[in-house]
DNA sequence: ACCTTCAAGACTATTTTAGTCTTTTTATAA
DNA sequence: TTATAAAAAGACTAAAATAGTCTTGAAGGT
């Protein structure tokens, strides 16, 4: 039950390692991608998401690549995860309409809600700040 | 991320269902399928593992059915969702030999095992007594 | 004997995961 | 202005997990 995929693995890895650089510097997918032990097309796919979000900033051309997007210390690892996993939801019932017929008068419902503010605050603790330190 | 599965769903609402009965009373599968708006066999197979763990008593034959195996005060949301869904484990790292390379000097690893214990922590706190009360 | 009920195992369809590959866009440099 | 370098975008695929079904067998009751 509730197994990080390893997208969500390599995602970390990943932006764990651009933390780690330098600020400013500008590191090439393909040196991620060895750095952090990803196939190198998947985790392209994957910093596509980071730099929609702002995440990352990515450069094209020559001495083009990625850099952190914003301070390490403002990127968290619950933003990390869901950017590349969806939001964090333990059970349907928790998200949007919320559509269970027993919704109303149901007692686990309240326990799944309480997962995932407990994840979320954990996650949420972590900043890359803390992960990129050696 | 960490989402419960339908197998999950039904389980959790089957054995409710069971524990919602009158002490002894022995309920059908077909029964427990019905109130918990699962499909029969998948349900069978569900009550099966339950079965094996004594979590349920099974009884063969006319008159035979299912019944809870131990006071509802003593299962535990954590046992029922662990019987069909295997352990918590947020991440691959967590568990046996926690297979990583880089796994000794890891920050994120400490992070699972925190989120693998709280959530650990809510379900066992929730027994079947609780969640049988109307 | 015959019927009822769960047990066990094989089987299948759908969805999700975990990628790859090709083409396009943007930028630099000779 | 052409070549080269890099990410962006999208189509594609293989493998695994999920969500079941179905058939047969075993145990128990009448
Ligand atoms: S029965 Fe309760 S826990 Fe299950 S999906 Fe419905 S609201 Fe959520
Ligand atoms: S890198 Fe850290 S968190 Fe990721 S699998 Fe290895 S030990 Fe676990």
């Amino acid at each position: 039950m509730m197994e990080l995929t390893r997208k969500g693995e390599y995602a970390i890895r990943g932006i764990i390692y651009l933390a780690q650089q330098q600020p400013g510097k500008v590191s090439l997918i393909s040196e991620i991608a060895e750095a952090s032990g990803a196939p190198q097309s998947f985790l392209a796919k994957i910093f596509q998401s980071f730099a929609k979000l702002g995440i990352v900033s990515s450069f094209r051309g020559t001495g083009g690549g990625f850099t952190l997007g914003r301070s390490p210390a403002s990127i968290t690892l619950r933003e990390v995860v869901e950017a590349v996993e969806g939001p964090i939801i333990p059970n349907r019932c928790l998200l949007d309409g919320g559509v269970c017929d027993r919704g109303k008068d149901c007692k686990v419902h309240p326990v799944w809600r309480t997962v995932q503010t407990q994840v979320t605050q954990i996650l949420e603790s972590v900043t890359m700040e803390e992960l990129a330190r050696k």
